[in-house]
Parts: C-alpha cells; structure tokens; sequence
RNA sequence: GGCGCGAUACCCAAGUGGCUAAGGGGACGGUCUGCAAAACCGUUAUGCACGGGUUCGAAUCCCGUUCGCGCCUCCA
C-alpha cells in the first residue's frame, strides 16, 4: 500500500497532493548551473535535493528530467575575456567540471541537459511569439517583457507591480516603459555573442531560455519545475509570465524550491565570498558524508555547512557502512537459512520501506527517513553483537537487508560497496596525516609479542603512541585493525 | 519599506491538535575487553523564544512581542 506524495508547492504556499499531467510520464525541469566557474556546495545542495526527488517519483512513474546550463550569460562572458577564451571554451570546461562533481556525488545524469546555446531558434521563436501578442516590444535594439500586460505578474512570488516599483531602478542604456520589465533579448555589444533576429542582433535575457527549452523538452504545462529559493523571484515569476503569455496554457503545476546552504547563518553565496566548491570539499570528506550532511535536514529548510557538521556525517557514513559490511557478511554467511517466513527479532523491520515512503510522501522528508533508518542499524548491530534464534536473526536480517537496500537506491547513500567506501575514507585520512601502513603494522606486530607475554605495560604504551600518530586501534578474536581517526 | 521563512535539549535535527517530544553527535553510567576501541544498553527537554488567546486537549491553530534569516539586483 502506498500512501499519497504531499509536495510543498511554492506557488500555493502549502503541501498538496501530487497528481501528475499523466502518471505514466511525469516532467520534471530544475534551473541549473550559470557555468562560469566550479560549483559550490549551494549546487550541490540543489541537485542532490532534486536527485531524490526524481529518484523517489521513479519509484512510482517514468520521469523525464530535464536540468539546463546557462551558457550564455553576462559572467561567462566577463570570464571568458579576462582568460582571452571564448564564451564557448568557458563554458563547455565548466559543464564538464559540474558534472564531474554531481557524479562524485552520486546524482543520476538528467534525461536531458539543454544548454541556451543549442536552443537559440526556439529562444527567438518564442520571443517572436510574445512581441506578436503584445507582451513584449522591442526598444533600443533590445526586447523586453512588459510585465503590465500579464495580468498576475507576481503571482508566485506574492507580490504586486506596486509594492516592487518602489525598489526597482533602470539601468543607464535601459529603454523599459516600466521599471519591472525585463529583458527577452539584449542588443548586440561588440566582442559578445550574437545571433540575428528580426529585431536586429543580439542574445537572449536570461528567463526566456527556461520557458523556450522547457517547452521544447516537456511540454507547454509539465508536472514540476525546482530550483533554488533564491529563483523564485525575478527568475520563475518571469518564466511563467513569458510561458503563460505565449502558450495561453498553465506552466509548471508544482514548484519547489530548496533552502540554503549557509555560513555562520548566511547563504553561501559568490558575491559575499563565503562559499566552498564541491571540488575543495570532496578533497576533505567523503561524497557520501557530502549527501548524508544534504539530505539530513529537510530540503526546504536552510542548512548550516561547518567542518563540525560535515566530520559528523562522515563518522555516520562509516558506522552505516561497517555497518552493513558486518550485514552482508553474516548474510552471505547464513545461507538458506531464515527463507520461510516467521517471526522477527523485532517486528518494526518488516514496516521499514513503509516508513520510509510515509517520510518520503511528506515532503521527501529524507531527514526523517534517515533517522529511521539509524534504528535499523542499530537493530542489525544488535543482533550480530548478540545472536538468539538463528532462523529467527537470519530472516530479520533479510529483511533488513533488503529494505535498506531499496532506500539506499532512493537516497543514493549507503548503496555502495562498503568495503570501497571504508577504505577510500581510510586511504584519505592516511594521506592526510602522514600515516606510514608498515611503520603501524610493525608497532602493532610489537604489541602484539608484549601482549602474549601479557606484558599489559609495555602493550598500552604502544596503543598510547599509535594514538599519539592518530591511529585508533581494535583487538578482536581475529586479530588487531587499526583505523586512523 | 514590501513579501516570505524560521526560533525544539550542550550541539545538529524530525515532529504542524491527543499514546512515553524521532534520530544523530557530545557527556556520564553499564555490558564486552587484561585494559581499551568498536558495537550494544541506560541516563541526559513535565519541556518546544516570550506574552496572551482558541480548545476537553497546543511544540503544533490565532493575535502580539523579541530575535535571526531570505527575496525584492546576479545568485542553487
């Protein structure tokens, strides 16, 4: 039985029930990356919320999910200047730069990624379109939107034309008749790109190409358009102005939008200079630990991003994955045993993909879900640490098992090779501090003649200088490990 | 100024009318161990910024106050 998936829709303020267009294809578009330098964990935050997202409707439906690249853009061109590149090379390095770090982050390849550069003919049609129907008028070589003549500017946002033209202010060489309007199409400059028009030449303002390509790529009304809170307004709001004048057709019927990531409490954000690049952090944690710390508070709430937060994420991910190493040990180890069905360890395991999809129908609540999911760990830890019922522990480990594993597809964390993931973070850390393996493995060796001679003095003073170098240390039946802190 | 969001323990963080306020970190106590570590068990908010109100019943709804944050300009 599978309950009904509640979204928080931007556009109505509150969480309604999820009804695609058609659920047998469900369109979801996200606003991507500007690409004019490596990302940060801001985008990360982002296309890890909205991974799950479509991982999670997947579950359910065939989704198309497509994500864009502004490629052409007033910062790419800057860029490209200042290294004698073209916009074009700018570009192009930096798609591949973002898609490397989202992949080491494990966020599945969009169905589709258009760039502006390759959509410019449905760009111009569809700024043809709204001069033809009067939303729009050409000006001083440029085209902009005329926000008077939508009649619910503002509409996403919440926010009327005259509470904002307080605020707003025309740039010098600007010709908008209202303040609030914005710019389809920009005139030509010297040494910028430009494409030809029956306006004169020139390149596209920066909404039109989320309502050009997703229309080419969904649909005039798809089921889900995400981004960042910040786009909400102007960003959106322009969207569905440009996209509703021009198709006479609702736009996007859910909108999401995912919180911050903040420093100290405010957004990471280039200008304030404050951010770190998923490239700079994979160096320091785990991708793993990355996704845990992004998908531990809910997506819509802001999320505090510190060394402290994200070491704790990382000492998570390696008690999940030793975790479910010892799991998939004891399970191999069992075999035929727990098959027919009975009773469990503890019944609750039985209900942990219920659970987690009633946390998920809310909101994809993954904070939840993953705190549920810390129980079953911890049931798992127990029953390997303390056996009764062999039939009875083989089957409740199954089940465990199984149930973790079809999370782990949704979430994207703990589905990996255990063995893998433990030892890349240990490899790091080695790295990290200098840690010589035959240089521990001789003082371990060591200790381990003092300790047959239960020489207990000389055995603690090794552990004490192995601590000394970082190196925590673990007697077992089977012999001593070790694992740098 | 306009619009919006938030305030839950030492820290992080779920919980939006009703059983004992999830989970994690930390701390402390215990089991295990020669001693540790890891793992597991227990303890750690009669309390949910503050003041009123609605209700049989409120962290949850309403009003006010304080504080913090975001958008209104490029921004995930």
């Amino acid at each position: 039985m599978t309950t009904t998936l509640q979204v928080y829709n931007t556009f109505s303020g509150k969480k309604e029930p999820f009804v695609p267009l058609d659920p047998a294809h469900v369109k979801v578009y996200v606003c991507g990356p500007t690409v004019y330098d490596m990302a940060h964990i801001g985008h990360a935050r982002s296309a890890v919320a909205f991974d799950v997202v479509v991982r999670y409707l997947r579950r359910r439906h065939k989704v198309t999910y497509a994500r864009n690249y502004t490629d052409i853009d007033d910062k790419i061109i800057k860029r490209a200047n200042e290294l004698g590149q073209t916009p074009e090379q700018v570009s192009s390095r930096y798609i591949v730069e973002y898609l490397a770090d989202m992949d080491a982050l494990g966020c599945v390849r969009p169905t589709v990624e258009p760039k502006v550069s390759t959509h410019l003919p449905q760009i111009i049609t569809m700024v043809g379109e709204l001069v033809a129907k009067g939303n729009a008028y050409a000006a001083g070589g440029d085209v902009y939107y005329a926000v008077e003549s939508f009649a619910n500017y503002g509409k996403l946002a919440k926010r009327n034309l005259d509470d904002m033209q307080a605020g707003a202010r025309v740039e010098p060489g600007e010709h908008k008749r209202n303040p609030m309007d914005f710019a389809l199409w920009k005139g030509a400059k010297p040494g910028e790109p430009q494409w030809a028009t029956p306006w004169g030449p020139g390149r596209p303002g920066w909404h039109i190409e989320c309502s050009a390509m997703s229309r080419e790529h969904l649909g005039v009304t798809f089921d889900i358009h995400g981004g960042g809170k910040d786009l909400t307004f102007p960003h959106h709001e322009n969207e569905i102005a440009q996209s509703e004048a021009a198709n006479g057709a609702q736009f996007a019927r859910y909108w999401l939008h995912n919180g911050f990531v903040n420093i100290d409490d405010e957004k990471m954000s280039k200008s304030l200079g404050n951010f770190f690049t998923v490239r700079e952090v994979l160096k320091a944690v785990d991708p793993q630990a990355i996704r845990w710390f992004l998908l531990s508070t809910h997506y819509r709430s802001p999320i505090n991003f510190s060394d402290a937060a994200l070491r704790e994420a990382e000492q998570r991910v390696v008690y999940i994955y030793a975790t479910l190493d010892r799991m998939q040990k004891a399970v191999s180890a069992m075999a035929g045993k727990g098959i027919a069905a009975g009773t469990l360890r503890d019944p609750s395991v039985a209900d942990i993909i219920t659970r987690f999809e009633q946390a998920m129908d809310d909101d994809f609540n993954t904070a939840k879900a993953l705190g549920d999911v810390s129980e079953v760990f911890k049931l798992v830890n127990e029953i390997l640490d303390k056996p009764s019922d062999p039939e009875m522990d083989a089957r409740t480990l199954r089940v465990a098992s199984q149930g973790l594993s079809s999370i782990a597809e949704c979430l994207g964390i703990f589905g990996e090779d255990p063995q893998v993931v433990l030892g890349r973070i240990e490899r790091r850390k080695q790295g990290e501090k200098g840690v010589d393996p035959a240089a521990v493995q001789a003082l371990i060796d060591e200790r381990l003649e003092a300790r047959k001679t239960k020489n207990w003095k000389r055995a603690d003073e090794i552990r004490d200088t192995l601590a000394r170098m970082g190196i925590a240390i673990k007697d077992s039946a089977t012999g001593t490990t070790w694992n740098v802190q």
